[in-house]
DNA sequence: GCTCTGCCAAGAGGA
């Protein structure tokens, strides 16, 4: 929030006093927002906008004058005139641009003929995106808000399934036996499957109507593909600007081959990003002149509309292709209903205008939050304006979010004008929500959206393409300098295995641990985002990867580089759930009602009446092997008509081992804090268990840093253990193993524990992940500064399950047996997942975990998954 | 103070 105040303190100001503004607080507000930015000149300039001054040029228009810089100092400046309609483009001292064109003498012209501006180009967004904004910006900027508002429908599937087809047969064949085949097989993958469950649709419904498509993909193949004469390939009217002067633009068009399928690129020059059906290679045959080209085509599967909409997303994806290739110039537009295909030249006047609107939203998006104007209030931004088009809106999938929007947060704040026809339809569509559910929904909006602006949950990529990857290296988040080796393998759909191998020697320290996600680039520029997936294993020199594209076609001897994906803050979960809390329907109501307006939850009186009769034998057989507290707690359960909040903590038995060695210090550096005689001895604890029989799988090593996995892991690669999962409390959560060792880690003299120990929750994670046997490795000395532990070990002490294995630098090993006992060690009412997958199977809506207050923690209400 | 949580994604078509 401080960030915040700081921009806004500078958006408050003149634009006179701006140019007077101290470097110091300029960079600042760069710094805050736009954390990663690096100022720069040339192709890939950034600039930061130093004033805005609206001038009146000596024809009397109006004109944008921009003083800005690429230079960190901010000591070189340069200007940027903006003319004609770019005057309007919403830039403010502060914000980051990129401009193309020519700067001459230090000024660059911006005009309706020449040059773009785009603003924060590190924001990337899509190309349908912007093209849906063509019609309704404010639609398109609350479908990036509220995601998944858009219902599934019959149409997307066939849609999308056609789509594969065509894209397999383009690669393959266009033969009508194989057309088929392809079709068949791609209808039988269990995505598609599921998605036809979900609809309520039968497969050979699906089937049917895929079938009729397919005479005309042979068509299209037959008049685009593989003719003996040129002349015989269709004709065309299409002017490229590369060819201007010549007044010919009739060309016959051949396509070639298929370079690419669903490529995805990233392009950070124009602010955009996409996926293109086909990249084809395509020869314009022109008089007896012919040219090759590479472009995109995009693939339609409804009514042949030739619309602006479809014909802006081509444009915008030639844009894009500049990322990877030269121009392409033009795209083509493909209905495969028909076979007919539609030239799409980009012309300046398109692509100005797209990123004119491309602009606008980077805008919407970017300032989501504003102040009240009366003072310091925080609140939510306005959205763009209604538009008055009741015909648009009739068939808007965003009507709902639209009109609550308006009410609860517009209409609230702000004196935002709303299109008086649009009053009565904003009315009935909240007129079922009463005025808590509009605060309700005011708040958690303004929350996630401030949560999702926070500093450490901003999402975005912008390392990739801002910082060479032996920088990002020291970070332990990258690796780069990697080649490709070996084939690829296809495991399974959209899943291809790939082997990277480090270049010269071996790969530096990194976090990277199997499991994570990444993202695959090249190293050079072009190739950002080339595909993502996980990491499948690494070690000292390769990388094996699970992608979610084949990298064959790539030269063996490209630069590659994995970034580590960086967390994103999922606010679009929330959010949608959100918007459907609010929906006229009867179990939002009922929702409303429970969450919103605190109705208490009802319970039936007689279990009797609620639980099928034939699962009473397994409910009961359940029910044994719970404790007392527990059984009451699930019987409470069952009788749930609502909701029910179960309090508890897990734990129950005991048992104890001896071993004897960790003076066992903490080393900390770089990547963390770890131990590495505590790792010794787990590993050699984890060999004993081995030796005596235990499953590598059924055992779960914890530790809570991530440098001490590190090791451990390290040292198990050494030695002939197998598949043991190492893996930090918090991956562990919700999941159990049959054996668990935890190495607590921390040990040194001045009691020093950090923060990530004292957490109690993780605490208790740690030490309840075990089905039969825990081991807890840990410094007693150092651990006991802290009272949760110090009472564990005084329980474990009077059970005498701690076995000092050095007279000064003492620690602790023990296990018990879980669930064997009845006796509840530190009388903890419960063990939550011995509930849980219980309730859920007699589906309640709500399982709730109150954590308890063993450990003299604050009451904290954690509100579980809905169903 | 060094950890994690919500996570695939841009588009599938409608009018």
């Amino acid at each position: 929030m401080e960030q915040l105040g700081e921009l806004e303190l500078l958006m408050e100001k003149s634009f006179g006093e701006e140019a007077a503004l101290p470097a110091e607080l300029f960079q600042k507000k760069v710094v805050s927002s736009f954390p990663k930015t690096v100022l720069t000149g040339g192709m890939d300039n950034r600039y930061l906008v130093l004033a805005v001054d609206i001038v009146q040029n000596e024809e009397g228009n109006h004109e944008k004058h921009l003083i800005i810089t690429a230079h960190q100092s901010l000591e070189y400046k340069d200007r940027c005139i903006l003319r004609n309609d770019w005057c309007s483009v919403p830039v403010e001292p502060g914000d980051i641009i990129h401009l193309e064109g020519d700067c001459t003498a230090g000024t660059w012209i911006i005009d309706k003929h020449f040059g773009y501006l785009i603003l924060y180009p590190d924001m990337l967004i899509s190309g349908t995106s912007i093209a849906s904004s063509i019609r309704c910006m404010r639609r398109a900027v609350l479908s990036e808000t509220f995601r998944g508002s858009d219902p599934a429908t019959r149409q997307m599937l066939i849609g999308t399934v056609l789509h594969e087809v065509f894209q397999k047969a383009i690669s393959n064949s266009f033969a009508p036996e194989k057309l088929q085949e392809l079709a068949f097989q791609t209808i039988q993958e269990i995505k598609h499957l599921k998605e036809m469950y979900r609809l309520n649709l039968n497969q050979d419904e699906i089937k049917q109507e895929v079938e009729e498509y397919l005479p005309s993909f042979s068509k299209w193949a037959g008049d685009f593909m593989h003719k003996n004469t040129l002349t015989d390939f269709p004709q065309m009217q299409l002017s490229l600007p590369s060819n201007d002067g010549k007044n010919n633009s009739t060309c016959n068009i051949e396509v070639v081959n298929s370079v690419d399928i669903e490529e995805s690129i990233w392009s950070p020059r124009f602010g955009l990003k996409g996926k293109i059906d086909v990249t084809v290679g395509v020869k314009i045959h022109r008089g007896c002149k012919t040219k090759y080209k590479i472009m995109p085509l995009e693939l339609k599967t409804g009514k042949e509309s030739n619309s602006i909409e479809h014909r802006s997303q081509v444009v915008l994806y030639t844009l894009l292709s500049q990322e990877r290739r030269a121009d392409p110039e033009a795209g083509w537009l493909l209905y495969l209903k028909t076979g007919q295909m539609y030239p799409v030249p980009a012309n300046h006047l398109d692509k100005r205008e797209l990123l004119k609107l491309r602009n606008q939203m980077a805008f919407f998006l970017f300032h989501r939050i504003s102040k009240s104007a009366s003072g310091q209030k925080t609140q939510l931004a306005s959205l763009p304006q209604i538009i008055e088009e009741e015909k648009t809106c009739k068939y808007c999938s965003q009507m709902g979010n639209c009109a609550l929007y308006s009410r609860a947060v517009e209409q609230h704040t702000d004196d935002s004008s709303v299109p008086i026809i649009m009053l009565p339809k904003i009315k009935e569509e909240t007129q079922h929500l009463k005025l808590s559910h509009l605060e309700y929904f005011r708040l958690w909006c303004l929350m996630l959206t401030l949560e999702s602006q926070s500093k450490d949950n901003r999402k975005n990529h912008q390392n990739i393409w801002l910082m060479p990857a032996s920088k990002m290296e020291e970070s332990g988040n990258c690796i780069g300098n990697l080649i490709r080796t070996k084939h690829v393998k296809t495991v399974g759909d959209g899943q291809y295995l790939h082997n990277f191998l480090r270049k010269n020697g071996t790969i530096p320290v990194t976090n990277l641990m199997a499991g994570d996600r990444i993202i695959l680039s090249g190293e050079e520029r072009p190739l950002f985002a080339l595909s993502r997936g996980y990491v499948k294993e690494i070690n000292m020199t390769t990388v094996t990867c699970l992608l979610d594209r084949n990298l064959s076609i790539l030269p063996e001897s490209t630069l590659l580089r994995l970034d580590q994906e960086e967390k994103n803050c999922d606010i679009d979960t929330p959010l949608g759930n959100l918007s459907k809390l609010m929906e006229n329907t009867d179990v939002s109501k009922k929702l409303r009602d429970l969450i919103i307006d605190f109705r208490e939850p009802q319970f039936i009186s007689y279990l009797s009446s609620v639980l099928p009769h034939d699962a009473k034998d397994t409910v009961a057989c359940i029910l044994k092997g719970l404790n007392k507290p527990q059984r009451q707690a699930m019987k409470k359960v069952l009788l749930s008509k609502d909701y029910t909040l179960i309090v508890g903590m897990p734990g129950t038995g005991k048992t104890t081992t001896i071993c004897t060695l960790l003076p066992a210090p903490e080393q900390v550096e770089k990547g963390g804090v770890s131990n590495i005689t505590e790792a010794k001895l787990l590993v050699f604890l984890t060999s004993i268990f081995i030796k005596a029989g235990s499953n590598p799988s059924d055992i779960g090593i914890i530790a809570p840093y991530r440098q001490q996995l590190k090791i451990i892991n390290d040292l198990l690669a050494h030695s002939s253990i197998g598949m043991v999962e190492v893996n930090t409390v918090d991956k562990y959560q919700g999941r159990d193993k049959s054996i668990i060792l935890v190495s607590f880690v921390r040990s040194n003299k001045d009691g020093t524990l950090g923060e990530l120990l004292k957490d109690w929750r993780r605490l208790n994670v740690a030490i309840t992940r075990a089905k039969h046997k825990l081991i807890l490795l840990g410094c007693v000395p150092s651990l006991n500064c802290y009272p949760p532990l110090e009472k564990l070990f005084y329980h474990l002490n009077s059970e005498k399950l701690i076995s000092f294995l050095f007279c000064n630098m003492k620690v602790f090993v023990t296990y018990w047996e879980i669930f064997q006992e009845d006796k509840a060690l530190f009388s903890l009412p419960f063990h939550t997942r011995a509930v849980s997958p219980l309730a859920s199977a007699c589906g309640l809506y709500f399982v709730c975990y109150k954590s308890s207050a063993w450990l003299d923690c604050e009451d904290n209400f954690y509100l579980k998954g809905t169903k």
